[in-house]
DNA sequence: GAAATAGTGTCTTTAAGACATTATATA
DNA sequence: TATATAATGTCTTAAAGACACTATTTC
């Protein structure tokens, strides 16, 4: 066994000298030195569109311990050493509803660094963004308390409401307050906003929003869709105008009756 | 002073029943159980352009320890506890370059978290990406060997070559793959296709790319900038059909003699 | 047939692109 | 005046949007 006169030229040794895989034995023998490292989680903004009653809906944990007590919050949680966010993202996802995602159905939105933005300590947030087909029946456990919050945007505000609570909470889309009787925990009114901007600005040119309707859907579902993160009527999207646009990105795999009137062409998101 | 039975009992009082003061106050003193926890990093893909010689250029730093000795890696270091990762990346970046880099010029890419991303340990890393206006003589302390090199797109590749040292990486823009007689370390081949493939898609409707040619600039020589992405002569871009396009970010600021030849008008990336 | 829903076709307006012309400098 | 460089103008083509019309269903 080779010998050192110090612990400095030991290193200097294996960091230079010996071979790559010498190195990270040594390096694993190490007692380093504990440098502040941050806790990190994920926060997923989880979205749904129910065709009946054509809501668009955002998946919603109420906090019922303090910090942010009663305040409530996206689903998410503490990344393990194993994986790498997305899985982490798909494991709590699954955890809170039931709901598995496909992993290119997951989008990374942004990292969230503010070293104060938990007060507990120091949190670093890395958050997604999904699409599930179907409203889930029963939203994860009963004890944490999720639900889907029907999202509404009106003028300059998103509105957050969920019946069986009463809650009701409203950001701002220019300036990103929270302006409710009820509130958002951490900065998850700014994540909520990032994914919302985020859809809005790419769904004419990558369609994923569409997930939310399952695998086939119509052309009017799609506009229904789209004129939910418009804040618009959805007969204030031209038929004829957006299908021609849209068709790019579709394939069409059928026809389906709509009840009364014109049976609907059924198409389905392209591969890419 | 409370007392209580037990810890759990004591948890659940100041978790749901005491202020969030108080709650804060005692959770500070806990022993908290020591979870596993990242080491979080930011990697900066920092890059400038040279009007004299019309090169764009990539700033990249050569390991001289393993892993990855001689491998060449981006500059980034560690996000200290009282920093957001934008500051820990205008930090390095000054630390490295000496260069101030405006946060508002800072984009946020991707966040990688590989768990085995790095052969040492758990390192999870936040890629950003920043322009500067002018090539700095000098990059950095000599003992870091940070080293400007020349990308160029040709067919499906980047080259990213540095005359100091004969480096050559090649990377292969449809596989991610590094082909070079040298190499990056880590995943920085894939933070590299990122940035570079957020610039190309982007720079048409953001042109934020040109803040590499400092705060003034010709139409012409923002065609050549982007010419550099599209791997074409900047001739293959249509002055006219450049202009039209690109005056809606632009705000004219006056008029520059180019030697030979009718004086270019002078541009300035409108403030959003 | 009336009403509801969906799909198709046409015309207009606007943006994108190719290309030709004009303007201002230097040698 | 020739040449280099940059700016401007015109024409063509393609995309975006408004609007009218046709098709298929239920009552």
């Amino acid at each position: 066994m080779k010998s050192f006169s110090s612990k400095h030229e030991e290193k200097h040794y294996f960091e230079t000298q010996a071979s790559e895989t010498a190195y990270l034995d040594w390096y694993k023998q190490q007692t380093l030195p504990k440098y502040d490292m941050p806790s990190v989680t994920i926060d997923n903004v989880l979205m749904c569109y129910n065709k009946t009653s054509d809501q668009l809906k955002l998946l919603l944990v109420q906090r019922n311990t303090h910090p942010y007590q009663y305040s409530w919050a996206l689903p998410g949680g503490f990344v393990k050493r194993t994986e790498a966010t997305e899985e982490t993202c798909m494991r709590e996802t699954f955890e809170e509803t039931g709901v598995s995602i496909d992993i290119h159905n997951l989008a990374q939105l942004h990292t969230f660094s503010d070293p104060y933005r938990d007060p507990r300590g120091w949190v670093i947030t890395v958050s997604y963004l999904a699409f599930i087909g179907e409203e889930p029946l029963t939203a994860g456990d009963d004890t944490r308390e999720a639900k889907w919050f029907t999202l509404e945007r009106k003028d300059h505000h998103i509105h957050l409401t969920n019946e069986d609570t009463k809650a009701h909470i409203i950001l701002d889309l220019d300036t990103g307050d929270t302006l409710g009787p009820d509130t958002l925990a951490f900065d998850h009114a700014k994540i909520i906003l990032t994914a919302f901007n985020h859809i809005t600005e790419k769904m004419h040119h990558e369609p994923n929003v569409l997930q939310v309707l399952g695998e086939d859907f119509s052309i009017t579902e799609a506009r229904k869709v789209f004129a939910k993160f418009l804040g618009i009527s959805y007969k204030d999207i031209d038929h004829s105008n957006f299908k021609k646009a849209m068709l790019e990105y579709l394939v069409e795999v059928g026809e389906r009756p709509t009840g009364i009137g014109r049976p609907s062409k059924i198409y389905r998101l392209k591969a890419i």
